[in-house]
RNA sequence: GUGGGUAUAGCUCAGUUGGUUAGAGCGCCAGGUUGUGGCCCUGGAGGCCAUGGGUUCAACUCCCAUUACUCACCCCA
């Protein structure tokens, strides 16, 4: 237990940092690319505010949050996903006079108390955007368009992107009465998640996978045949966008985010490759979740990509990213006044910003070389008391392994230089 | 929340129908004469065999429970 972490969280290990610091700085670029500003957030957030922000009845508030009370008595809340902290601090911070629109990205760690499987796990990393103050349907295009732009970025392929709409409160609340007269007769021959689900989330039903159930939804009434006109609109507004830059898109009326703040449009990126949690990224329009958290009415719209989702994805494409360098130089030493002079060495080479590792083992000059070629050092000189005598030393090239006389006084600027022209 | 699978060294895994000091490969450390890595050879360290019960003369091995890991349902990123 105690040399343990803790259920659904995991260690990311020097071995792996630089494909997270690599995805990062990507998805930092592109968006920037479109505008978008980072934002750092806390990591709680008062209860009240995912409670109202993703909705009340919705699986995550219910049984998944990470809940607790702080010493003076408030209840917080380890976020369970981005966007209710950032419209918290967009109406706290009233960035609704500043040039809109408003576009902001961030990189984060989620929480939700879940049953851990491959690609779902307690603590997650997002990577996401929010865009506030654009209603227009060209908002939704570039959006996706950024994301298309990141994926292509990473070389990954084949990520399917489903579109649906899911209205407004008004044409979905008639949706979902449609939806319920056509299951009245039906319902009671239809499996067990279904029956629950008719009052809880009616069209959850259509996204079932048994067969029976399929047999009965055939006829079933679609919501995009039922939304309204301005909403009908806007979604042919935005597939024709995407058509128009080219971005190939599938409609899947199935997709209903599980927060209660979307509105219209939804979307999602969906791997085949990495087991049942193929949803890479999820995103959608939240016209009235600014108002709803206590800001003037606001349209919004944003995404969030799963990172560890990502990551195996890139790993099933057999993506890599380029590999780090190892140090430039290993100082090896033997003896006090040897080890004293890679010290001044060390610290004079590293002033100038050159990677240098020296030895505090205090080791044989064998076991010294092969931690200097562990390292992936670039070179390794090897100073003994001849070294310190003559200040001069044999410089020792590791993928060649040639040697070079130099005098120690050039060292460094020999280093610059090569380090210039590597 | 509901199911299935798994649990032996840092990692990947052996371990006979239950039988006494628990093994390999990789990795780590040290050597293979004087002060130079990769290949090779030798040696060493490192395991309460997940934990707690039970069966038995005897349990890593069989049984039960717990925990963890893992996959799927659900849900979602």
């Amino acid at each position: 237990m105690l040399t343990q972490a803790p259920k659904g969280t995991h260690d990311i290990l020097p071995d792996e940092i630089d494909k997270w610091i690599f995805v990062e700085q990507k998805f930092a670029q592109i968006c920037r690319r479109f505008g978008y500003r980072e934002i750092r957030l806390p990591v709680f957030e008062h209860t009240e505010l995912f409670q109202r922000g993703v909705g009340d009845t919705t699986d995550i508030v219910q049984k998944e949050m990470y809940t607790f009370e702080d010493k003076g008595g408030r209840s917080l809340t380890l976020r369970p996903e981005g966007t209710a902290g950032v419209v918290r601090s967009y109406i706290e911070h009233g960035m609704a006079s500043l040039p809109q629109p408003t576009k902001l990205f961030y990189n984060i760690t989620a929480y939700r108390y879940e049953k851990m499987q491959k690609g779902r796990f307690r603590e997650f990393h997002q990577l996401g955007v929010e865009l506030f103050g654009a209603a227009d349907a060209s908002a939704d295009a570039e959006v996706i368009s950024l994301l298309v732009l990141f994926f292509d970025s990473l070389k990954i392929k084949n990520l399917t992107l489903n579109l649906n709409s899911i209205g407004c409160p008004e044409c979905r609340a008639a949706y979902n009465q449609k939806l319920k007269d056509f299951l009245a007769d039906k319902i009671g021959n239809m499996c067990e998640t279904c029956k629950e689900r008719i009052d809880r989330n009616p069209m959850r039903i259509l996204d079932c996978k048994d067969e029976g159930c399929r047999q009965h939804l055939k006829e079933a009434p679609v919501l995009l045949d039922h939304i309204c006109d301005d909403c009908r609109v806007h979604f042919e507004k935005v597939t024709q966008k995407l058509q128009e830059i080219g971005i190939h898109h599938e409609i899947d009326r199935g997709i209903v985010r599980g927060l209660d703040y979307y509105n219209r449009t939804v979307f999602e990126f969906v791997s085949r490759n990495i087991g049942s949690q193929g949803t890479v990224c999820g995103g959608g329009r939240y016209d009235g979740l600014i108002e709803t958290c206590g800001g003037a009415p606001t349209p919004g719209i944003g995404f969030a990509i799963g990172v560890e989702r990502l990551l195996l994805e890139m790993e099933s494409q057999g993506i890599g990213i380029p590999a780090q360098p190892g140090p430039v130089i290993y100082l090896g030493s033997i003896g006090e006044k040897a080890e004293k002079l890679c010290e001044r060495l060390a610290w004079e080479l590293r002033s100038e910003g050159i990677t240098c590792i020296k030895d505090i083992m205090g080791r044989s000059v064998k076991a010294q070389m092969k931690y200097a070629d562990k390292l992936g050092a670039r070179y390794a000189l090897i100073i003994g008391d001849n070294e310190v005598e003559s200040n001069k030393a044999s410089l020792k090239d590791m993928k060649t392994g040639e040697f070079k006389d130099i005098s120690l006084d050039t060292l460094i600027d020999r280093l610059v230089k090569i380090r210039e022209t590597d």
